[in-house]
DNA sequence: AGCGAATGTTTACACTGCTAACACTATACG
DNA sequence: CGTATAGTGTTAGCAGTGTAAACATTCGCT
């Protein structure tokens, strides 16, 4: 047997990752991430407190994954345009890695537990506050309404807005004032 | 022992839904749901194929609970007023109902599966194309952008478009036009 | 060399979803 | 009215889960 695999914490974060995205998120387990690492069924609690602890590394992994491939998407001297690349580079991810959004959104967890969790997804978050910046400053532009965007903008209020653990109050307030009171 | 207790199922489906509400979807058991209604573990058995045919229902029901709260919300001769007036009541159910929103879209389940569940979802949806409808035909107002608007606007419509289970095509694929290839 | 910390393993426990076998009861039919 | 049958409850038991505790091995430092 060997014992000190090296640098399992890494590895399990990383078949964490790979499991959910092949597999879902439903069906995952500490004791099958721990099989695929090829280690004892108990060895991830050496290196993580919980089940979520795991999990909120491989949702922060996934928000820097999420955060390249936005900032990487454009910059050119078209801010509109690169708004546009940026929101839809992150509507691919989401079509590409549909149970890793889910975790990074949807997974029932105190997100605000973790702060490198918290820091990373304010950074994802970021760049959109400041791809609109660079257009004009801040609120002049406009969307053009039918169901499907008024859907959206409701329904995507209200989940950012039920996830805000995740938005660093200072960076990211402006939603406070559509809240109820 | 009360063997045929009367309408387990009704109340199983209730007990569930009390329970998520309070204590969260994530916690959520069979065998809790079974004792909270003073029945024995697997007595839920009789009336569910499983666990997630008993959530399913509870959906249902969120779904329809969503949907008389906002077709009473207004109904004026103000069609912009009242489409407003809806979204905020869609809101605000999701701030009482955080946990019972959870459940409605993103607890991982084939939601597809059940039939009744996406019926109800599409009458709620229903109600926001509807309400669009009454304003102007479809798709002529505009809302003003920010950055939160933004972030809404895009994980809305990534969430929106990755519970397409929910959305029966033949009344919503407006987004048809805006997924990738 | 040796000691303590780090990191692995084994064992154990309470809980989960679910199946199977059994018990009781309401209903349909002779 | 008596009885087959379907419906609805129970108990027992399985495999799998998260997690804690005790033990084993190895690394790093003195």
């Amino acid at each position: 047997m060997h014992y000190h695999h090296g640098n399992l914490k890494q590895q399990l974060i990383a078949c964490a990752y790979e499991s959910i995205a092949s597999n879902g998120i439903d069906g995952i387990s500490l004791r099958n991430i721990a099989k695929i690492a090829k280690v004892s069924p108990t060895a991830p609690y050496r290196h993580f407190r919980s089940k979520e602890h795991l999990l909120a590394d491989v949702a922060t992994l996934a928000f820097d994954n999420l955060h390249d491939i936005i900032n990487t998407s454009a910059r050119t001297d078209d801010p509109a345009g690169d708004l546009v690349k940026g929101c839809l580079a992150y509507i691919y991810f989401g079509f590409e890695n549909r149970s890793i959004v889910e975790l990074m959104f949807h997974y029932p967890m105190k997100k605000s537990l973790f702060p490198s969790l918290v820091v990373s997804a304010g950074r994802v978050f970021g760049l959109l506050t400041e791809g609109i910046q660079r257009i004009n400053g801040a609120t002049a532009a406009s969307l053009p309404l039918n169901s499907m965007s008024m859907l959206a903008y409701t329904h995507g209020l209200l989940s950012i807005i039920q996830a805000d653990e995740l938005v660093d109050p200072s960076t990211e307030n402006d939603y406070a004032k559509a809240s109820p009171q």
